[in-house]
DNA sequence: GGAGACTGGTTACATCTGAAACTTTCTCTG
DNA sequence: CAGAGAAAGTTTCAGATGTAACCAGTCTCC
């Protein structure tokens, strides 16, 4: 299907140089934008609400439930987050006791950190409930194109931040 | 370096009513808000750089730039802004004189904004800039492929607005 | 093996953001 | 047409976020 029916009869195909117009509701930047916002509002509610964790502290705990210890470092690179985000988050956890911090005996700046068991027993609660937003959210989209989007925002990520690293954007 | 061998292999294709482990690299919501995020960095940075807008200003100019003049209550809802978030970019770009403000006949409470002259001009350079980094990130992705990633971006935001809205989330 | 560069983690600060309270105007109803 | 209730816009305040400075331990290379 053509991306623009008919309505917008001279710009269905836009000719090569000439722009199409910026429609801010049609700009994609734009949607994923509001739409990653959307989707990390009604989830962030959901864990504030019923586990009082915020969106870094939740990051943190789903890592460490599949794969711990780790430290904060490594951290950083498993959830894209800052490492001060990352620290904040731990301390809020520590203080809550879902989380443990241990010496790292191969390097003495840094720590392990690993899931108490009771914070295991909240990511057995956190994990199940994560994955049902996200089949809720998916609900009617077919596996393959579930799929292909998970591709695509990784594509899209990884252009981004080269980008961004690179400092050239599109030609000034 | 696999934490847990056999549920990996357990899991390939998950017998019905079997969660799948929670895989923080694999989960949507998360891909999702990275994407957007490394994205939103980007055109942030170029804007803030070579114009001196921020992300909420710059929306206010896409959109009156194409439809204008309007309340902020209007503006509001083209842009999914709060009305709070709206007030300061306006209020930015009005001390900047890139924005005229008028008295609404119709509504003493409200006002119409509008793009001055100065305005108009900068748009001219902002919209086709947009345009070029919307180009880049996409560059190699088929247009039907496209206006599907489109889709679903706009059909998760419903979604999860509709979730938000309702309270209802994924059953306790 | 020690001086200098570097890296992991922490703290401090300035900024941004959103919720709630407030003011003015409008609308509806008796 | 007066008063109650709602809505538009604004201000205020508290919490979150990210950048830059900072400290301590580690690496490297002469």
């Amino acid at each position: 299907m053509s991306s623009r029916p008919s309505t917008v009869v001279l710009m269905s195909a836009p000719p090569p140089g000439a722009q199409r117009a910026l429609r801010l509701d049609d700009y994609l930047p734009y949607r994923l934008s509001v739409a990653a916002n959307a989707v990390s509002q009604l989830i962030a509610r959901a864990y504030v609400d019923r586990f009082g964790l915020t969106v870094p502290q939740w990051r943190l705990m789903a890592v460490l439930g599949e794969d711990s210890p780790l430290t904060p470092q490594a951290l950083c690179g498993r959830t894209i987050m800052d490492k001060v985000t990352v620290m904040r988050a731990a301390r809020g956890l520590l203080q809550r006791r879902l989380l443990r911090r241990q010496p790292n005996a191969a390097d003495g700046r840094s720590h392990q950190l690993s899931l108490t068991a009771t914070g295991e027993r909240m990511y057995a609660e956190v994990a199940p409930l994560a994955l049902k937003y996200e089949a809720t959210l998916l609900a009617g989209i077919e596996a393959a194109d579930v799929a292909r989007l998970g591709q695509w925002l990784r594509r899209l990520q990884h252009t981004a931040a080269a980008l961004t690293e690179g400092g050239t954007g599109p030609a000034r």
